[in-house]
DNA sequence: TTGTGTTTTACGACCTCC
DNA sequence: GGAGGTCGTAAAACACAA
């Protein structure tokens, strides 16, 4: 995990609910998220994210919501780029952070800089942007398969940055967001899908596992499920998503509907 | 350095809904 | 039939103890 240690690092990933049930309230609407949340605040949202009716606010809100910058992120401004005063200045081009790009794209990334920063802010992990010369195609491209000559990519920070805010802005994405993030991303909308797909899956198992370790103890006989609503570890986290999740994925779907 | 356990992408099978 | 959901799994990438 290493998005998610950014995230839901212990305790309760997603405490309180960013987003609306109703999924239509503007970011800006919003009360800011837990304080943990502004991990992100040091992150300049993609531009176009934005253009979403769901995200209807100009470019730049996300710092709203996400407000205080986190010194963890500082080692976004580290290196090259700690010219910049605040990361959050920087914006995100596809070249900062996104060695994989769609054949044809144009938004080639540069060549490998051994001194840029890495995104991580747990230096610990990764030499720097050596998850960038992991990344980086020798030949063109995305959507290597098992098949192929390598068997899967790996994101990179910002990627993975910018999905898991997605996700914990909904943990259902939209059709139409789905399409913009993979292009603001470097993706494609069917890893989008994959990464939302497989995000939604580490959070039941996470759920699950928390929900054992409660049960357990005490009794040995079979568990008594939560009650509905109930703050799970995680899935508690917001209220939206337990009924996410345990709803019907085309009621979802509906709702999400443009 | 190496062995081992965990996490992260990616896929296939199967299901539901329209 | 197509799209997207869950579930299970493979294998690369990674963390970490020995």
């Amino acid at each position: 995990m290493y998005v998610g240690y950014l995230l839901d690092k212990d305790s309760n990933m997603y405490p309180n609910p960013v987003r609306h049930p109703s999924l239509n309230l503007n970011p800006q609407n919003y009360v800011p998220a837990s304080p943990q949340y502004s991990d992100f605040a040091s992150y300049h949202h993609v531009p176009g994210i934005n253009s979403d009716p769901h995200h209807g606010q100009p470019a730049g809100g996300w710092g709203s919501p996400y407000t205080p910058a986190k010194e963890d992120w500082h080692s976004y401004g580290t290196g090259a780029a700690s010219s910049a005063a605040n990361p959050a200045q920087l914006g995100f081009s596809p070249h900062d952070f996104n060695p994989i790009q769609p054949p044809g794209s144009g938004l080639l990334p540069p060549p490998i800089s051994t001194s840029v920063p890495q995104l991580s802010p747990n230096a610990q992990r990764r030499t720097p942007y050596e998850w960038m010369r992991r990344n980086v195609p020798t030949t063109s491209s995305s959507g290597k398969t098992r098949t192929k000559d390598k068997y899967r990519v790996v994101y990179t920070d910002h990627q993975r940055l910018e999905l898991e805010k997605e996700f914990h802005y909904s943990r259902y994405i939209t059709i139409r967001r789905k399409a913009e993030l993979a292009l603001t991303l470097g993706l494609t909308e069917r890893q989008v899908k994959i990464w939302f797909q497989n995000r939604r899956a580490k959070e039941r198992k996470v759920n699950k596992k928390k929900m054992q370790q409660q049960t357990q103890p005490t009794s040995t006989t079979a568990p008594t499920p939560p009650a509905v609503g109930t703050p799970g570890p995680i899935g508690g986290i917001c209220s939206s998503s337990g009924n996410l999740v345990s709803s019907s994925p085309m009621t979802i779907k509906e709702e999400f509907m443009p």
